[in-house]
DNA sequence: TCTGGGGTCCTAGGACCC
DNA sequence: TCTGGGGTCCTAGGACCC
C-alpha cells in the first residue's frame, strides 16, 4: 500500500526556477501580479522583474504553497502573507489558480488510475492507492511500481511527486514527507522503531496542534514516547476513541482501507472581505455577498447533481471567533432563493453587533438529484420548532 | 498589516418517540 | 410519587486535513 504525494511546480513560468515564490493570496489575478506585462510574447518570456514581490504586497491572505528557496526563510503554507513579507520580502509573488491545479490534478491521477485502480482520492494533490494487486506492486517492496509511477506522471504533465510505500496508509502518508521532492520511501513493518518513532507526534495524520499542546504538556514529543504510555494512560486522559485511537498509531497499526469511492456530504462556499463588514453600516453590501454566496453553492449543487436539505451559515467575527447556524428545511433543495431565504433566518438566529470577516453559506445532508431519497417527502423539520432569534442590535435579513 | 477556502468527522445536549 | 432506557434527528462548536 502506497501514498503519494504530488507538488505543483512553477510550469508556466520556467524564469523563475529556483528563485524564492509563493503562491497565494486569494481574488487577485496574474496580471495583477505582473507589472508591466509585456505584449504578446509567451509568459516564458517575461522578465523576472516583472513579477510583484511580497514587499508590495498589502491586503489579507494566505500562502497556498511556496518554492524551496522561498521555504527557506521560513514562509511555508497557510501562513499569512504579511507575516510572509517580513520573512522574505524579495520573495516573488504569485496568485493561486485553482483551475489549472484541478487540470493537473486530474491528470495526474488518471495516470495513476490506468496503472493501479485501487485509489483513494485525499485532495487535489495527494492519493492512496493500493498496490497489493497490482503486478510488480510487490517487487522490491514497490520501489519499481512508484518509479514507474514517477516517471509516467512526470512524462504527462511535468510534475514531480513524492512517494511513500508502507504496509498502511498512515505509515505510507509519513513516508512520503521523508524523501521530499520527488523522492521515493520504503518503510518496513520493522522500521517502526527506527523510523517511525523518533518523529514528533504533530507527524501523524490527525494529531493537529491542540492534541500535540497537550501531548507536550504530559512530556510526550515523539511518537516513541507516544508508544511507551499505556494504553488505559491514554485512555484516560484522552478519551476512549482517541486515547485507543493513539495507542494503535504510535505502533504503526492502521486498519483503514483504500477508499475509492465516496458521497460528498456538504457543500459550501465562503469569502473573507476585503475589509470588516458591519451588519449595519455595511448592510448593501453584506446582502449581495450573501446573495452571491447562495447562488454559488446552489450552481455547484445542480452542477454536480446534488440536493440537499440542511442550509447552514458561518460568520467569522473580527476577533476570529466563528459562529455557525444551521436549519433543516422539509424538502431537499439546489435553488438559491430558497437557500438565500433559509440562510437568512439563520442570520436572525445570531448575533451580529460585531465587524464580521467572513460570511459562508453551506448545505448540508445532500442526496443525488432525482434520486428517491431526494423525491421523498419528509417530515424532517416540520415538528421541530428552530430556535427563537437572538436579540440583535441589527435584524438584516 | 497576522491568520484562505473547501471539506470530513466527532462530541454533546435537547427534542421526540417507543 | 418517582422513576426507565434506547434510538434518531437536529443543532452548535471544534479539531483536523489538503
Amino acid at each position: 500500500m502506497d501514498a503519494f504525494y504530488a507538488s505543483v511546480e512553477l510550469l508556466r513560468y520556467p524564469q523563475l526556477k529556483g528563485l524564492p515564490v509563493v503562491i497565494g493570496g486569494g481574488r487577485r489575478r496574474v496580471d495583477e501580479a505582473i507589472r508591466n506585462l509585456p505584449e504578446g510574447g509567451t509568459l516564458a518570456d517575461i522578465p523576472v522583474d516583472a513579477f510583484a514581490r511580497l514587499k508590495d504586497y498589502t491586503g489579507r491572505g494566505v500562502i497556498t504553497t511556496a518554492t524551496y528557496p522561498a521555504r527557506q526563510f521560513g514562509v511555508g503554507s497557510a501562513m499569512g502573507l504579511m507575516k510572509a513579507a517580513k520573512l522574505c520580502p524579495q520573495a516573488i509573488i504569485l496568485p493561486v489558480d485553482f483551475d489549472e491545479y484541478r487540470r493537473y490534478s486530474r491528470a495526474f491521477k488518471q495516470i495513476i488510475l490506468e496503472v493501479a485502480p485501487l485509489m483513494e482520492d485525499r485532495g487535489v494533490d495527494e492519493v492512496y492507492i493500493d498496490f497489493t494487486d497490482v503486478p510488480g506492486g510487490q517487487r522490491d517492496g514497490g520501489r519499481s511500481l512508484a518509479r514507474l509511477l514517477q516517471k509516467a506522471i512526470f512524462d504527462a504533465t511535468g510534475l514531480t511527486c513524492s512517494i511513500g510505500v508502507a504496509p498502511n496508509k498512515l505509515i505510507a502518508k509519513m513516508a512520503s514527507e521523508f524523501n521530499k521532492p520527488n523522492g521515493i520511501s520504503i518503510v518496513y513493518e520493522d522500521d517502526l522503531e527506527k523510523l517511525i518513532w523518533p518523529l514528533p507526534c504533530r507527524k501523524v495524520n490527525g494529531i493537529g496542534p491542540k492534541a500535540d499542546e497537550k501531548l507536550k504538556r504530559f512530556g510526550i514529543e515523539t511518537v516513541g514516547q507516544l508508544a511507551a504510555r499505556d494504553r488505559d494512560w491514554l485512555i484516560a486522559n484522552f478519551g476512549k476513541a482517541t486515547g485507543a485511537w493513539m495507542h494503535e498509531v504510535s505502533w504503526g497499526r492502521d486498519d483503514r482501507p483504500v477508499v475509492t469511492e465516496s458521497e460528498p456530504v456538504s457543500m459550501s462556499r465562503e469569502t473573507t472581505f476585503e475589509r470588516d463588514l458591519h451588519a449595519v453600516r455595511d448592510r448593501a453590501e453584506l446582502g449581495a455577498i450573501f446573495t452571491r454566496l447562495c447562488e454559488q453553492v446552489a450552481a455547484d449543487l445542480q452542477r454536480k447533481g446534488y440536493v440537499g436539505k440542511t442550509i447552514g451559515i458561518k460568520l467569522r467575527y473580527d476577533d476570529f471567533r466563528i459562529a455557525t447556524r444551521d436549519q433543516t428545511i422539509e424538502r431537499f433543495t439546489d435553488d438559491a432563493k430558497t437557500i438565500r431565504q433559509t440562510g437568512g433566518l439563520c442570520l436572525k438566529r445570531v448575533p451580529l453587533e460585531r465587524p464580521l470577516r467572513l460570511l459562508g453559506v453551506r448545505v448540508g445532508t445532500l442526496a443525488k438529484a432525482g434520486s428517491p431519497e431526494a423525491l421523498a417527502p419528509s417530515g424532517a423539520g416540520t415538528h421541530r420548532t428552530a430556535a427563537e432569534p437572538v436579540a440583535t442590535t441589527a435584524s438584516l435579513f
